[in-house]
DNA sequence: TAAGTAATTTAGATAAATCTAAAAATATTT
DNA sequence: AAATATTTTTAGATTTATCTAAATTACTTA
């Protein structure tokens, strides 16, 4: 007998670790670990262990022991719902309230578990039914589906390939800073100039204008659309 | 040594406490008592004493056993940025995304909690600093300080006397839809047309319309602002 | 003022979410 | 395949916020 998903109600906390197991389901291996977990929640894997416990009871997720845990189909619908909120609102501090994007993700990790789907339709609707996040992150609908288009990693590209940078796959805000230094922006072209062997490092035009320096560690969380 | 109030955090439910102390202190007596508390959060009288006291060790309130609890200064403070975060986020609420009077309360129940100074000045701007709230509660400023005409509750007014409808001191839906339905909005002027002695229900011309009855139950709650 | 009643506090539990340290299972490396 | 290292789980605590039941204090009323 499979509970009632309509009026189940998840902690911040269980919220926070839905979210996380279905971000790492998504990028990558199925069985998401124990310590990857406790490492992007900055908790322990003992707490971990206790906590997927309690979400395979409330069949959020599926656990054996020592397997790792995978995401339910009633797993991925409240993790959609929370992402769906996080990014709405990240779009409603940029576009509304004129913050910079590099200081929403964490208000938005406030903001993604205000519970009322009224509120979050309505919000969805004054944005004007927004696709992505400021981030360039699809924002799924209220069903849950979203549409990405395939991109590479800038990291993953050779050189003379040509893409537009859609994404930045990565909440840091000194990150999202160094490119606003740089004047990297969403929607730019780019062209690969050069690619240094020995570290991975990219000499890449943007806009036609003067190529410029980067690290793989930046370019590995450059999301690009190839074109052509 | 008083503690440093600057980065002093308070969880949600001492958010509440504090907020909720706050309410009883301005509403009357010194010296709030525990079961009032109680009342108003929905928990038990055994609670309320647990919490007064690490409140009392956090200096948000003054208490000793058996005596009620005062606010501190320290706790004002706290208290009316918790109320100036809920009535911004009512007004936001009614005015950009279209919710009705009686449906905001529950849901600024959860903004107001959200922790990010930054926020709350950038939505104050966003809103035009609004000096009420959609119930006609005063905003506090970023400083907590408000002002309020004196205002009296309808059910105290007598035969003839007139004024103005600028404030409901009750959260509560069905009264507020109660309003909506007889059509009585927020600054419109009134008239006291008669008072039952008996069960202290009145009749009221509101802007010159035919007088509606309300029942003490009602009048209590609708606060005005005499005029002339 | 002495009972009786009401309000408040204490004592002892419980549930949630976390932790540290130790044990057990799994993976990797000689 | 052993030995070693890593990962994961268990055991046992801790903190926060809550509860019930019992004890204590304060207030009312006869
Ligand atoms: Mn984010
Ligand atoms: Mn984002
Ligand atoms: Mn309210
Ligand atoms: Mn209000």
């Amino acid at each position: 007998m499979p509970k009632i998903l309509i009026d189940m109600n998840f902690s911040f906390a269980e919220e926070n670790y839905i979210k996380t197991i279905y971000h790492l389901s998504q990028a990558g291996e199925v069985g998401v670990s124990t310590n990857a977990i406790a490492d992007q929640l900055h908790t322990k894997p003992a707490s971990v262990t206790d906590m997927i416990r309690k979400l395979a009871n409330k069949e959020v997720v599926d656990y054996q022991k020592y397997q790792g845990v995978n995401i339910s189909e009633q797993g991925k619908k409240v993790a959609l719902e929370v992402i769906r909120k996080h990014r709405l609102w990240e779009v409603f501090l940029v576009e509304k309230l004129k913050f910079n994007w590099d200081e929403v993700h964490e208000i938005a990790e406030q903001l993604e578990h205000i519970r009322s789907s009224i509120l979050t339709e309505r919000l969805d609707e004054f944005l004007g039914y927004p696709k992505a996040d400021p981030h360039g992150d699809p924002i799924p609908d209220k069903e849950g589906k979203f549409e990405t288009g395939p991109t590479v990693a800038l990291s993953e590209m050779s050189v003379d390939d040509i893409g537009l940078f859609v994404m930045v796959a990565n909440d840091d805000p000194h990150l999202l800073q160094y490119l606003d230094k740089m004047k990297i922006k969403l929607g730019m072209k780019l062209k690969v100039i050069d690619k240094v062997v020995f570290d991975g490092s990219m000499q890449i035009s943007f806009s036609n204008e003067t190529p410029v320096f980067l690290s793989h560690q930046i370019t590995q969380h450059l999301m690009i659309r190839k074109v052509a």
